[in-house]
Order: structure tokens, then C-alpha cells, then sequence
DNA sequence: CGCGACTTTCGAAGCGCTTCGACGATGGCG
DNA sequence: CGCCATCGTCGAAGCGCTTCGAAAGTCGCG
């Protein structure tokens, strides 16, 4: 490989005149500039990483952490691991993946050695130790979900609460009052993963607040089965469904109601809020709250690169606000059945 | 942060010596190695990542790269990714995520700035660009996946011309001879990704060689219905089903099936094969003959790892032998059903 | 008692880059 | 015409580590 010595020797010049005409952190005359960047592109010269790295005191990468609960769904976090790297790359960074058994471990690691510049943790608990590590060793770190103490910590993650009113608020305008919720299995809720609670809790909280009583249902082993049963027990004439839940679950709902003689959307109104998967492919697709990881990365990805980049403090907590995505699995109570089977 | 200056200081010794009581690439006296391992716990020293890399010449960094195709199903791809990592860190490497739209432009880039030592290529066509790279760079590679011409290259793959004469050979002991496969979405073939490509090879020459008539459907927008119908079409006696297709085809396969009047496994046996996701919680679970993400990522670092620590040639080819697991979904031919609803 | 062989540790070079201070050349202005 | 500011470039230091060669110390044996 072609070192900075090969692109000075080639244009005639020094190095450190090679390396502000390839920085442009001083002027350098355009000639003498146009020189060294024919030489580099000639010589096929990229900077050896390790050797600017150390120079400069900067890696341009980001690790991302992600814990490997048994119960949760691997291939959802990759896409988030995945979303970050591409969000990385347009400020110039490349992602180290960090899948560590001891979360915490490979979180120190990177910052104890330097390897990389900034951290994204994904897979937040509502007690994480990853948000004490952070606290403790100010490393330029950004949350993907919310612990329950967020002091010093900057975090980013949709607004689930907001997503559970927008849901409830969707269904009761359709003039569907008698809501349920299929949740996350209670292990999944046990571990206090922040999420499913903070969406279930806003979800209880805003049926309380309008008066309406609102079962909720927590699925065994991914199964929808049961979780409508009790739901139709609860509430024997229900109306409106919230999914926040698994997509093994959501996928199986239609199914699950049918046993029971309800159709979607004429019986039952469903809508999928606050999950990764899309039910475009589903027998009857449902409308959607998603949580697009997209857009959760990126913002994560921004405020990371101004951290490092410009130095700035960071917002504490940025709360992403909920979209919908309307499918037909929303109609008002009553209404003539317009979809043709 | 620490540095080697730091506890060479706390140790009284100079930083050579802590480095080969670290290193353990001198001896060093036990009392003075206790001495400076002592200094470090007490320090919490890490060496700078960065300053290692640029004087050992070495990153202990494996670069992924993983292509992104509108058709493909990203979470599967970052399944592997993720057993990359977990099999990269077993032999103290961390893994560099590169997701570049230019599937050639990371793999570039890792390799002129030494930013990794090796790389694993994922998702694989038959003509990718990348395996003319990795031949012109000689810069460690291995292959997760099988292009068209391998010379030169390093590949490791399930080998599903393999798998498909198993699921073949199974369906046929169990008097099953009626078979069809349903493969990928067109399009996917069509951009010739390499292993649909070799199972359906395999699964038709094989039932060829048998002498079997095996009609094949190639599913659209990931919908069974006209897949399953279109093999019933061909072959009105359908017993024996091999599925080599994505899990959106696969989970509704029973559903089409039933809507034929056919049931799994009394009237058509079922194979799931070749395949990264489970059907453990599919209403009707089928056998499978699992692609393995695992086993496939950990004999690829497994290769890189000895072809970069110990600079060895590498075998040139590795294809896994397939396994079979059993949930039921084949039955020999006119079999009593015993498996209670 | 002296010499060679080994053990243990140290000093220094160097990995390839960034960056600071400085130096010569150039030009405007009094 | 001479002085100072400015431009363009260079040399050298240093980032934190690995590793080579060698120095100092230890021991056994003739």
C-alpha cells in the first residue's frame, strides 16, 4: 500500500503538504494541491486508518451495542445495528458491532482502548448497567430507548406513549370504545425491556383517563391464541385491538379472532403500534404506529456525530413522535364492508 | 486513559518490558510480570487500540460486508453478520459492519487503509463483483456463499445441491414421489444470488436422475397461493413438498394447501430446506434442513482467522453438509395420523 | 577465578500520520 | 527602497505501541 511518503515523493513535495492539501486544513496553492491529488489518485494512496487514528486522535467509528436476550428477536435488533451503520457512514464513521455476552464488556472495552469514538446502545433495559457505564465514564454514548433514570444519559427513541394515545385515540374515533392490547410475553415485561412497558403503561393510562376499561393480554411462547381468548373474555364484546407485540403474534391475530367468528376490520379493528415488523404481507395488513428504525438511528446518528464531531452537549431525551400508516384494518363502527374479498 | 508509559511507571519497570509481560512474547520474570499485570489492573490499562494497530501492523478487526438488494430480506443477512461477530470475538477480533450501497466501494476501503485484517463477504451472486476484487487484492477474504468462479477464492456454503437430494431422498423413503419445489421470487433468480440458484439445480437434477417429474414455482410478492396452486396444476397429485423459499411463502404454505382441500402432513409431506428461519412456531411445524447461520460464520472466521494469525493457505471450497431435523411434517404415504389437533 | 551461555531488562527505532512553529518568498505600503 | 504582513511550504515532534539489539546480571564449569 501506497504510504503519505510515496504521494510526497511522486508530487514533489513534503508530507505535511500532502496531508493539508488531502485534509484542506490549511491552504495549500491549487496547483501544488491539484499535484498531490493526482499523485494520491495515481498511487491508489488511502490513509493507512491505524496510523491517522492514533495521529489524530480519532478512529471515525462508532460501536454499537447489542445484549442477546434469549427472549427477544435478534434479526429486529440487526436491522437497528444496520440502520446505524448506514446513518454512520454519511458522517464519515464505520460501525464495529459489539454483541458481547457481558453487555458491558465490550461497551468498556471500546472506550477503555479508544477503538472507536462514540457509542450507540441498542436494547435498552429499563435497569441497564450500560446506563451507569456511560454516567460514569463520559464517553460519548447515545441510547436507543429509554432507561428509567436518564439523568446524564442522551437518549433517543419514539415516543411510545404518544404512539399508545394516538392508537386509542384512532380506534375511539372510529367509534371503537372497547379496546384490548396484546402485549410482549411477561418475561419480556420482567426484565423491565423499556419499551413494551412504557407503551403498555401510556396505553393504561390514557384508557383510564378516558373512562375507558381496557384488558390487556401478555402472549405465552409467541402464541395469539390464547392472548385473544382472554382478551374476548374480558371484554366480550370488543371492538378495537392494539398490537404492540411480537410479530409471530400479530401475524397469527386475524387467525386467532376468526376462531372466535370476529372479522377484521368489521368486528374488530386492529392496529399494530409501536413494532418493527410491516404487515403489508399479513392476510388482512393493519394499520401501523411503526417504529421505523430508520429514523430512530439517524436522529441517533446525528446527535453522536455532533458529540464528536462539533463538541456540543446533546439533548437529553429526544422523544420521536408517532406516524400512521393507514391499511384498512380501521373502520368506523358499523360501516358497510367496502373491501371485496 | 492509561498508557503503557502509566504502568510502566506504577511497575517500576520500563515499557518494554510491560509491553512482553503483557504480550508474553518474552519471558519476563514471574515476580516482574505479577508486578506490571498488578500496575495494569490497578490502572484499568487497555493499550490504545489505534497506537497497537499502527506498530503491530494489525487492526484484530474483520470487516462484513453485506450488499443491500431491495429483494432480499435484510434481518437474515444480519442474522449472519451477528454469528460473524460472535465467532470473530471467540478469536479476539471485532467485527467492522460495511453496508455500502457500492457493494465493492467498503470492501475497497477496508482493505488500501488497512482498517481490518480480513473480511467476510456476505450475500453473494453468482457474478459479484466482489470476488474479482478479493482476487486482484489478495487481501484476506472469505466467501459466505458460492459466486460462479471460485478460483482463487476461499467459500464457504451449506451445500445445498446436498440438501436438496436430501429432502428429495427423505420425501421419496417416505413413498412420497409426487414432488414440487417452490423456490424463490424470479427476480431473485433472476439476479442469479447463488444459492436459489444451486438448490433448484440440484433438486432438479437429482429428480431427474430418479426419474421423477418435479415441477417447480417460482412465488410472487412472497404469496404461497398461486406458487402452491401452480404446483398442483403441474402435478394434481401432489405428495411431497420441498420449500426453499422465505418465510413468508413458507408460513402460509399449510394455509394454500388447505385451501386445495390438501392437509400437511396426510396428503402432502413437507420439507422446509435450505432455510435461515425456524417453522417451530408455524401452525404446522416442518421438517427441516436448516441453513444455518452458526456453523456457516463460524468455519468462515474460523478460515480467516488461520489464514491472517497463522498465514496459511486456505482450503479453497468448504461446503457444510446439510443436517435434517424432524417436527412431523413427513409422514410415509398413507400413514395413520397419530398426531393429535 | 575467569569465561561463555543464558536470563532478564532496557533503550531506541520506527509504524504512518497530523499539526505546530518557523522560514523563505512575495507583495503592498509608507 | 525597505519594512512588515501574508502566503505557501517544510521540518520535526509526537501520538502509544511493538520489537530488535544489546547491556547488565547470574550461573556453571573448566
Amino acid at each position: 500500500m501506497a504510504t503519505i511518503q510515496d504521494v510526497a515523493r511522486e508530487a514533489g513535495v513534503s508530507i505535511s503538504t500532502v496531508s493539508y492539501a488531502l485534509s484542506g486544513k490549511r491552504s495549500i496553492k491549487p496547483s501544488t494541491r491539484d499535484r498531490v491529488l493526482d499523485a494520491a489518485q495515481r498511487l491508489g494512496y488511502l490513509p493507512h486508518a491505524s496510523a491517522r487514528m492514533l495521529a489524530a486522535n480519532r478512529s471515525q467509528i462508532f460501536a454499537v451495542t447489542a445484549p442477546l436476550h434469549n427472549d427477544t428477536d435478534h434479526s429486529a435488533h440487526m436491522v437497528f445495528a444496520m440502520e446505524v451503520t448506514k446513518a454512520a457512514r454519511t458522517h464519515g464513521y464505520d460501525t464495529l458491532l459489539l454483541v458481547d455476552d457481558d453487555v458491558s464488556e465490550g461497551m468498556r472495552r471500546s472506550a477503555a482502548s479508544s477503538l472507536a469514538d462514540g457509542i450507540v446502545v441498542l436494547d435498552v433495559d429499563a435497569h441497564d448497567p450500560r446506563a451507569d457505564l456511560a454516567r460514569s465514564n463520559n464517553y460519548p454514548t447515545v441510547f436507543i430507548g429509554i432507561p428509567a433514570d436518564t439523568t446524564g444519559l442522551v437518549c433517543v427513541d419514539l415516543d411510545f406513549e404518544a404512539a399508545a394515545r394516538l392508537a386509542i385515540d384512532t380506534l375511539v374515533a372510529a367509534g371503537r370504545t372497547r379496546i384490548g392490547l396484546v402485549s410482549h410475553p411477561l418475561e419480556t415485561m420482567r426484565r423491565e425491556s423499556n419499551f413494551p412497558l412504557r407503551f403498555r403503561d401510556g396505553f393504561a393510562s390514557h384508557a383510564a383517563t378516558l373512562g375507558i376499561a381496557a384488558p390487556i393480554a401478555y402472549p405465552v411462547e409467541h402464541r395469539s391464541h390464547e392472548a385473544v381468548a382472554q382478551l374476548l373474555d374480558a371484554q366480550p364484546d370488543l371492538d378495537g385491538l392494539v398490537l404492540n407485540t411480537s410479530v409471530d403474534v400479530a401475524s397469527s391475530v386475524t387467525a386467532a379472532l376468526a376462531e372466535h367468528g370476529r372479522s377484521v376490520p368489521q368486528d374488530v379493528a386492529v392496529i399494530a403500534a409501536g413494532v418493527t415488523f410491516s404487515t403489508e404481507r399479513f392476510a388482512v395488513p393493519f394499520d401501523t404506529i411503526p417504529l421505523d428504525a430508520r429514523v430512530s438511528c439517524s436522529v441517533a446518528v446525528d446527535i453522536l456525530a455532533r458529540i464528536v464531531d462539533d463538541n456540543v452537549a446533546a439533548p437529553e431525551t429526544t422523544l420521536i413522535p408517532p406516524t400512521y400508516i393507514t391499511r384498512g384494518s380501521v373502520t368506523p363502527t358499523g360501516a358497510a364492508v367496502t373491501t371485496g374479498t
